[in-house]
DNA sequence: CACTTGACCTGTCCGC
DNA sequence: TGCGGACAGGTCAAGT
């Protein structure tokens, strides 16, 4: 359940841990972790350098010195973790790192049994895919084609981006007015980054039930709606992302917004605006966590 | 085309 | 204690 604080945080740890290391091997223990011809894997990513880490929406792009790039979805329970050289003093004495890696430990239990990828660089450190569920994968692609992929060609404007503005997101949910706002939200081609966690958050925010349909919203619910996506994201990121269960930064770090969390996981509890007891429906196929009082369906058919 | 549902996986939890 | 089944949720393929 990455969602976009969390590949944000990710990305951010991996740009300042990897350009300029050199990959010396890739080992994988599962096909469809790592959907690669291995002909293409020998001649452009063995003996590459990382040039930069970048994201889209949910997507993570790790940029090779040879045009080709690694696109990986983590989907749920997709981690991916640095651990330097055991025996690099260089790096787990750096400033940050004073004293020792804050994550020791990692060094000494990864690779387990979720490792699916493992890319080892020529200095000795390795990055580690876990992936619990196996519903994620790391692909190399040249990078020239990625905007021609369906996925990139049809995805909407990063939730966090410039491009993303209330009057943009109005005019995208035009295309999915008859289904539920919650679809709507989390539908990566309306607008990408946005998951469960923070698709609940949001319409607890903005007063607006889950299962509102679409066209029924006004312009100033829609606007309002965008405000606090956006609130919500930033608030998160500087929490370092969702730590629900498998979730952790390029360092094995866990996240520390669901302590801020308002809805998502608190069923039972009280609303923190109304004090009435949160409930978990189903919307859009997902659970989904609301204040029956504050957030109301709308009926102006 | 718009929209919904099931499949992909494994770990966990709940009821019997 | 063990076992079946529901659930967790991002995306795509297949269905209506």
């Amino acid at each position: 359940m990455p969602e976009l604080p969390e590949v944000e945080t990710i990305r951010a740890g991996l740009q300042r841990l990897l350009p300029g290391r050199i990959i010396d091997s890739i080992d994988f223990d599962w096909e469809k972790s790592f959907p690669n011809n291995t002909m293409a894997v020998e001649e452009y990513a063995l003996k590459a350098k990382v040039t930069q880490v970048t994201r889209q929406g949910k997507v993570l792009l790790i940029e090779l010195s040879t045009h080709y790039t690694f696109i990986i979805h983590l989907k749920m329970t997709g981690q991916l973790v640095f651990v330097p050289a055991p025996h690099s003093n260089v790096e787990r004495q750096n400033s940050k790192f004073a004293g020792g890696h804050p994550n020791d430990s990692l060094i000494h239990v990864l690779p387990d049994k979720s490792t699916h990828v493992t890319i080892t660089f020529t200095d000795g450190s390795k990055l580690f895919f876990n992936d619990q569920r196996k519903f994620g994968w790391v692909r190399l692609f040249p990078t020239a084609e990625i905007p021609n992929i369906d996925f990139f060609k049809t995805l909407g404007p990063d939730a966090l981006s410039k491009d993303f503005t209330g009057a943009i997101l109005f005019e995208r949910l035009q295309s999915r007015k008859n289904t539920s706002i919650k679809a709507a939200l989390l539908d990566q081609t309306v607008v990408a980054g946005i998951g469960n966690i923070y698709a609940d958050e949001s319409l607890w925010a903005a007063k607006i039930h889950p299962a509102t349909t679409v066209k029924v919203l006004s312009w100033k619910q829609v606007t309002e709606l965008y405000k606090v996506i956006i609130f919500i994201l930033q608030l998160s990121l500087k929490k370092g992302g969702s730590t629900d269960k498998n979730y952790v930064d390029a360092e094995g770090n866990k996240g520390s917004f669901l302590q801020f969390a308002q809805v998502f996981r608190r069923e039972g509890q009280k609303c923190p605006r109304c004090g009435s007891i949160i409930e978990k429906i189903r919307v859009a196929g997902r659970g989904t966590h609301i204040c029956p009082t504050c957030q109301k369906i709308e009926d102006t058919e």
